[in-house]
DNA sequence: TATGAATGAGTGTTCATTCAT
DNA sequence: GATGAATGAACACTCATTCAT
């Protein structure tokens, strides 16, 4: 199999094996066709929310008629998963290969901190979770599986980050699993429901995360730290001093 | 009788005169009638969400004719935010009042961030949430008007309630609101988001939020507590050993 | 019988004479009270049209309430039509007096036709008439009823004023009955239409009906005028040329 | 094909194509289904006037559902609008030709005034005239829009033929803008009225439309006729009477 | 007798979905 | 397989009328 994208491959399974969990018939199998669709309801749905967005606003926008959705999905609310599926898998791909990295602890933090806060609270990004979270309620298991595949991925990767972290000696902590969930709140403290209630109109600019970053990384090496990290900081400090 | 504005003084007198002269409450005045279509409402604006609940079915479950919660509320909106309204101040009434007490400071943070996490994930509170960031994309300003009236009146008596403990000289705050934030986002950490997005189908246990509060309470007096707090938390650590 | 105002005994007789007509019960008696639902329907119904008028307005407007109403009349159709017949009565009366002066004729033709256009032009008459046309369809025989006690009326006194001018051999009429209808016409000479099509939107001038009327008169008296009028047309006019 | 706006041509043109490609017509394109609509909203507008008639009502007489009248119609007004516009021209197409041909004066006005006042005194014109007298006050313009497509067309189309009657010498007229009026209502003397407002429930007879027409031509011709009108005149009797 | 709160059928319009072409 | 015209249930909201007080 000639590697292409990651996505257009992963694609191309997802429906196949869809096709096949469904028995669903032949119909509704052209991946270009299905990518047509999904651009075009992205952009209906991100625009006017689930409720307000109409097959013909996106039977317009996707170019294709509204018989060919009903195809490719079986419904709205089919077409509204699948959607938010492809955008959490476009968006947040690669974000956690910046953990990757054994770099210096406190600067690995911030950078990732800057990152996870600047994209979860980007507007696009606010607005889809505002949809699923409002969708929720009539779709069971939106929401739960939204989370699932969303932050909850991130949430393990950052579990095992944190383990490599105390394996080298640099934090002690207790509960590893509540830490992680502290480090990605103290990243958005205030942030998130600002945003998700539209108190806040706007993402939140460069300068400000990365002032509520700094603070919830300070805080949680204050916390979690060992001496040794401070031993190894303290190092890195003399030798920055030294060379300027 | 305390003289508040004259114009509400009046109007509340001519409505109580109005209703004994007539032995029957004016158009749109009577608590119980309009109780009980907030009930109907809250029951199904919070099982189907705003856009999907229909007048007709507030109607149905209210027991009252359309017409008649017309009389009471000029719109789907209105009675919404009417419900939103009651809702919160049923819920976080005296909330804050633990903060007013100049109790022992830790003490303090932990049996308030218990009360608050508890409230904000209780499962009704999550629903009306959810309604509300659901129906923000549609009537823009709801969801501001609620975080305004809601979460932000919470940050800014946590911001009071810290900067008086500065002056104690038990804290030591460069950003007080930032630190306001991170307090409230430790005291749910993880929580909100799971809960949000229907990840966890139920309200947390009181372990779970005793032992998530008091790791965040701990997390921030690591961070901004300064000596002589440490010193009087001795002390009392000495008394405490030695009446046991 | 005291005389008071015409007006006012003639509503009570009517008044008197619909419950015995009708055989409504007792209520509804108040003739004052009456008129202050008419004038109310007045001002709502000529403001608004018939179908658009709400029985509310016509409430606030009248001072009274709902219930009274429906004592007075038994529904939003009959309230109409008595206020449009009492709208008659007050608008025309008197107009046809001016036919009974034995005057010159000519004048006399002038000064009725110019009277007659002018009402039968006024905004609030153009909306009455418009408002019974639109509702005749719905209530069959308003306009007829509103025809036989307005247009008709006014219609048999020219016929009989014409008569009389024909007796005193000024003028020679073959159909009296056709020529009374062409008089009213041609002092109307295309302004009904534009008035009652909306197409003017507000009443003629004074300067624009004197021209209609005087050359609608001259045509008139120039079809049906006999010679001894026009000698006494010369008459009067070297008269009037040995004054100045 | 004759150039008129690239626009129109091409819309057109894609019409065609379309239908010619799928062999079903365009969204609001199937004429049928148009005259269909139009037929049973005709029913219903004229049996209970524009307010009163509910587009449920036009539903149910015209035989297709709410949503194909939405397709045709962008709402009550325009279908309503339509169905006047198609009225006018289905009844008024061709009568003015009748003053195109430069026949004897007097012959052409007996024979336009007959046409005329049988047509807009015919019942199907008196009821669509009052439909939409009464929708005038709810939709200013609708009114003034019918006045200006029907009988002031009609009127200017009068005003063009007197002004060719005076250059022939045949008529003198000072106001020929009045004169025109003057000869419409002549010809409609008495009639109009009473049918608009339902005192007359049918149409004036033949008979009756030929003797108020000659004698308000007589009348008119009496007024503004010249010499040479009469001379002309005078020799056709001759003419005639040699014949005979 | 007079009141006006309550009623609920009715309004014009939209839109997810179907199915003949 | 793809199309988009047609559908009709559903929507929020109004208002003539009733009837308990």
């Amino acid at each position: 199999m000639a590697e292409t994208t990651p996505d257009a491959e992963n694609d191309k399974c997802e429906d196949l094996l869809d096709s096949l969990r469904r028995g669903r018939p032949a119909a509704g199998q052209d991946p270009v066709k299905r990518s047509q669709i999904i651009d075009g309801a992205r952009r209906v749905f991100i625009d006017k929310g689930f409720e307000a967005a109409s097959m013909n606003d996106i039977t317009r926008e996707a170019g294709v008629s509204k018989g060919t959705i009903y195809v490719y999905f079986a419904n709205k609310e089919e077409l509204f998963e699948a959607l938010i599926e492809e955008e959490r898998g476009s968006i947040f791909k690669n974000m956690y290969d910046l953990l990757d990295r054994s770099d210096d602890l406190r600067q690995t933090l911030v950078k990732f901190g800057k990152v996870l806060s600047m994209k979860i609270t980007s507007a696009r990004v606010i607005q889809a979770q505002r949809t699923v979270i409002g969708a929720s309620d009539r779709i069971p298991d939106m929401g739960a599986r939204f989370y699932e595949r969303g932050p909850k991925r991130g949430h393990d990767r950052m579990v095992t980050f944190l383990n490599a972290a105390i394996e080298r000696g640099l934090l002690r902590i207790d509960d590893v699993d509540l830490a992680a969930y502290q480090f990605t709140d103290l990243c958005l403290a205030g942030l998130f429901r600002q945003c998700i209630f539209a108190y806040r109109v706007k993402a939140p600019s460069q300068e400000e995360i990365e002032h509520i970053v700094r603070s919830g990384v300070d805080m949680f090496l204050k916390a979690y730290g060992t001496a040794s990290l401070a031993e190894e900081e303290r190092h890195q400090m003399i030798a920055l001093e030294a060379k300027s």
